[in-house]
Order: structure tokens, then sequence, then C-alpha cells
DNA sequence: CGCCAGGGACGAA
DNA sequence: TTCGTCCATGGC
């Protein structure tokens, strides 16, 4: 794998593994969007970008190598040999389809406040849904960012969101989920939920911790533990997860959650986002 | 355990 | 058009 710098971006050449629908469009994300060149625009780190992949490398455009060096590398997991990964994990047909569906998933390394955010505001919501608030919630409270001609905004830090009142969310279409909105920013302002503390933390103390704040449950903590903390021993279950385990390795009525990490260990959230991924595509394409 | 919390898409009637 | 149901759930 190697990068230069060329045409306002960054080309990175010999990248396996990688395609920006299965990235950006596995559940993982809300704000980056697909545009009809097939690439995707979005913000991270409050810097606005648009990449484009084919087979064997990936163009990230408004950045330039350094910001490449230090954020986009890690936050696209591109250091990471998902070749073994999957062969890990593929020990029956099923993960074996499941893989070669989304061959180009990488499990994105989020900031935590966003993704924590972000996911409080995903529980029992649609993603067209939960995109759009993000996207109010950013234009309101973010910081502008001019790329490509357009105003783009970061997602707001906890400072910036100090004075917003439970009103000012649910004027955003949060509905009753605003009052956990505004109690999560809190505890990150006072110091008492800390991401940093938190990745330090083996997997199960930082879920307790993350669970002690409301409007947190099982799934919501689990996905920011995979998606920011790089926890992938997590194997988040919604309603799409619980099928797909049903239908492929759970006979009676055990538990989701442990059958996965069970089956997959350190690899589970990788297995985790390949299943969901396949099995949610096959779901809309029947309908 | 069962219902409820906003609000909009979606399909059936 | 209208109505019921569903949706990356958790709290009570």
């Amino acid at each position: 794998m190697i990068a230069r710098q060329i045409n306002g971006g960054v080309l990175i050449d010999g990248v396996e593994h990688f395609s920006v629908k299965h990235t950006f469009d596995c559940g993982q994300c809300f704000r980056w969007d697909a545009l009809d060149d097939k690439s995707y625009v979005g913000v991270a780190f409050s810097q606005a970008a648009r990449i484009s992949a084919d087979d064997n490398s990936i163009f990230i455009k408004g950045i330039n190598l350094e910001q490449y060096e230090n954020v986009w590398k890690r936050y696209l997991d591109l250091g990471r040999d998902y070749g073994k990964i999957k062969n890990t994990i593929c020990y029956d047909s099923v993960m074996l389809e499941a893989t070669n569906y989304g061959w180009g998933i990488r499990i994105l390394r989020q900031e935590f406040f966003e993704t924590l955010i972000s996911f409080i505001i995903s529980q029992r919501n649609a993603i067209f849904r939960i995109k759009g608030i993000v996207k109010r919630l950013c234009e309101k409270f973010g910081n502008e960012i001019a790329f490509d001609g357009q105003i783009y905004y970061s997602f707001p830090s906890a400072q910036q969101l100090k004075n917003a009142t439970e009103a000012d969310y649910a004027a955003l279409g949060m509905g009753y989920r605003a009052k956990y909105v505004y109690e999560a920013v809190q505890k990150v302002l006072t110091g008492e939920i800390d991401g940093e503390e938190l990745e330090k933390m083996d997997t199960a103390t930082a879920r307790k911790e993350l669970l002690k704040i409301y409007g947190v449950g099982n799934k919501v903590a689990d996905c920011v533990l995979l998606f920011s903390l790089a926890k992938f021993g997590c194997f988040p279950v919604d309603v799409w997860m619980d099928r797909v385990m049903h239908e492929n390795y759970i006979d009676g009525k055990e538990n989701a959650i442990a059958v996965g990490e069970e089956r997959f260990g350190e690899y589970s959230g990788f297995a985790q986002q390949y299943l969901f991924y396949w099995r949610r595509d096959k779901g809309r394409i029947k309908k």
C-alpha cells in the first residue's frame, strides 16, 4: 500500500478489501452520502472529503498526505489485514457468502463523542431519519467547512453543545431521545464519561461504564465500543442480527450476542458487520 | 412482561 | 385517502 499526493487529494495504491459502498452503507456511520459518480462525500474529524475507490486504489479528495497519515488511514482502518480476518472467521458457507457479499467493508474508527450521540439517536429509529437529525445537529451547532463549492459542517464538540437544551434537541426531530442526548452531553462535559479512558479499559468494564448513561442500552453500548473504541470482540445485535443468527447459528432460544461472541471471538465485530450487511440487503431485495 | 416514547415511510384496504 | 405497522430500543 502506497499513498501519494495528487490532484487535490491523496491516492492510495495497492489496497484490497475496500469498497466505499460497503463501508459507508453498512450502517456504522450517518455522515456519508453517495454521489452520482459512486463516490461518497462526508465529514470526519472536522475534515470534509470525497472518497472514491476502484479494485486496488482509493482516492481521497480534499486532504493532504499529512492528514491521510494522521487521520484518514486510521479512520478507514487501512492498516489492518482484512484478508486474514476473513480467513479466520470463514469456517462455514454462511460466513463465506456474507464476506463475499460485503467484501469491501472496513470498520471505521469514528470519533467517540459523535458515535455516542449518533447511536443514542439511532435507537428505535430508521437510518434515513437518523441521518437527517444528525445533519441538522451539525448545521446548528457545528463549524462550517467549505469544500468542493459547498458548505459542510463538523459534528459539534461537547463544548459546542454546552448551552443546548433538551428543547433544542427535540426541535431537531429527536423526539423522546432528546433527554437522553442532553444527559449524555452533560456526562461528557463533566468528564464523567471520557472516550480515552474507556478505550484503555477492557471491553466488559467499558461497556458497564457506557450502560450507566441514561438512554444507552446493550445495543447502543456495543455500537459505540465497536465503531469508535476498536473493541472488536463486540457483537451488536438488532432485529436483523437476531434474524440472521437464528436462521443460521441458533436452534433454540440461546442469546444471539453470546453465540456470536463465542463463535467469532476477537473478530466478532467484523463478523457482525458482514452478517448484518448481507442479511439486511437480502431482506430489502425480497420485498 | 408489555406498553409507550415522535415521526415519517410504506403498503394494504 | 386513510389506517396500521414498522423502525440500529430502552425505560418504567
